[in-house]
DNA sequence: TTGTTTGTTCTCCTGTTGTTCTCTATTCTA
DNA sequence: TAGAATAGAGAACAACAGGAGAACAAACAA
């Protein structure tokens, strides 16, 4: 990927840190008046150079259209947080990731999702290596499954069930026994929304 | 889908933004005021791209004040084409719903989504309810988990495991066994790609 | 029926827009 | 210092996008 001359970067970080380009693909014209240039010709070697680098894409294969919209940041999804096990704090992702999802899970409410790690929850048919939706939410009712911190330490996905005085999380495991807490040894941290595997 | 023209998202943003075109379609010249046209063949032919990138539904035929209404449910996805069960054909559904799909599951071969009825693949983490993305194909590995149609007649999905002479379906519940078929029984309509399930 | 409304099709016109050139000024580099 | 990038100005051009308006046919209202 060729190298951006200063000029360049700088149109660039302009174009994508401007709502408007964002939605609306501006003329030469008007990006022209953007950018304190009086000749689109001179915008054009610049476009054309962003255009090899990958970074806008033109308009339309026909001519006249309109162009620019850059494409890296048009991601829809919801963030990809990490992978969350029994056990263990999630691992942050570095950067940022995001998956894709459907629609209808992006809701209104803050999401992220998270990959599963482990056989925890494998009786709710939740594998290992599937991506889990979570709404982000401090409180949970019964019987909903969540993602909990523990003493502030490691978080895991179980099913909940709150009584008085207690704090219970119930593995989806035969082979593993219900967790018992105190109420203030738990922190919820989301509900669980939306699964989806891949094969 | 092609790509729209200033006007043209300019145009279908009106539109979309304006609650009197969503609940009572507007006729032309009414929408030309609107828009500041003088022309209703002006306007036609915007309206005709806008039906092309499927973001306005035609109402073909239909003269008196039709239009328009590209609804937000203008989704996009993969046509959710009935229920699948261990012992039923495929009960169809009416109307091709579509199921919106993270884009990583709608790939470039043709896909189609079923909801899954009953429990046979249960140890799979497949459960009742759940909706599967199936890839259409004809063919399939051993160990691929496939959608099966048995003597013409009834569909399943079930693992697959062919051998020389003779076709093995398995479900995935213990309390459940293997079911053998010769090889010309069994008709292959498609692969799991994904599963999807909401809480 | 008859007349009106409304969508559709057609031709024609114009201004905008992307593109290509040439030319000049400035900055960087060997 | 010369040569090459880099950056811009401005002219000229072709190709549409976008619009106007006429004419027409199907749908509707009376």
């Amino acid at each position: 990927m060729m190298r951006l001359t200063r000029r360049q970067q700088e149109i660039y970080d302009i174009l994508r840190s401007d709502a408007d380009m964002m939605q609306r693909p501006p003329t030469y014209d008007e990006l022209c008046q953007r950018l304190g240039l009086s000749s689109r010709g001179s915008l054009h070697k610049h476009i054309q150079a962003l255009v090899m680098a990958g970074l806008v894409e033109p308009m339309a294969g026909k001519q006249r259209g309109i162009r620019l919209v850059s494409a890296a940041q048009q991601e829809q999804g919801i963030p990809m947080l990490g992978r969350i096990a029994a056990g263990r704090p999630i691992e942050a992702v570095e950067q940022t990731e995001k998956i894709s999802v459907p629609d209808s899970m992006a809701a209104s409410k803050p999401r992220y999702a998270l990959q599963v790690s482990g056989d925890s929850m494998i009786d709710e048919g939740i594998f290992d290596g599937d991506y889990v939706v979570i709404e982000q939410s401090a409180a949970a009712d019964n019987g909903d499954i969540v993602v909990a911190l523990i003493d502030q330490q490691e978080t895991t996905l179980k099913r909940l069930e709150q009584q008085p005085g207690k704090t219970i999380l119930h593995p989806a495991n035969a082979s593993m026994s219900p967790m018992i807490y105190k109420p203030d040894q738990i922190q919820i941290q989301g509900i669980l929304r939306g699964l989806i595997r891949y094969y």
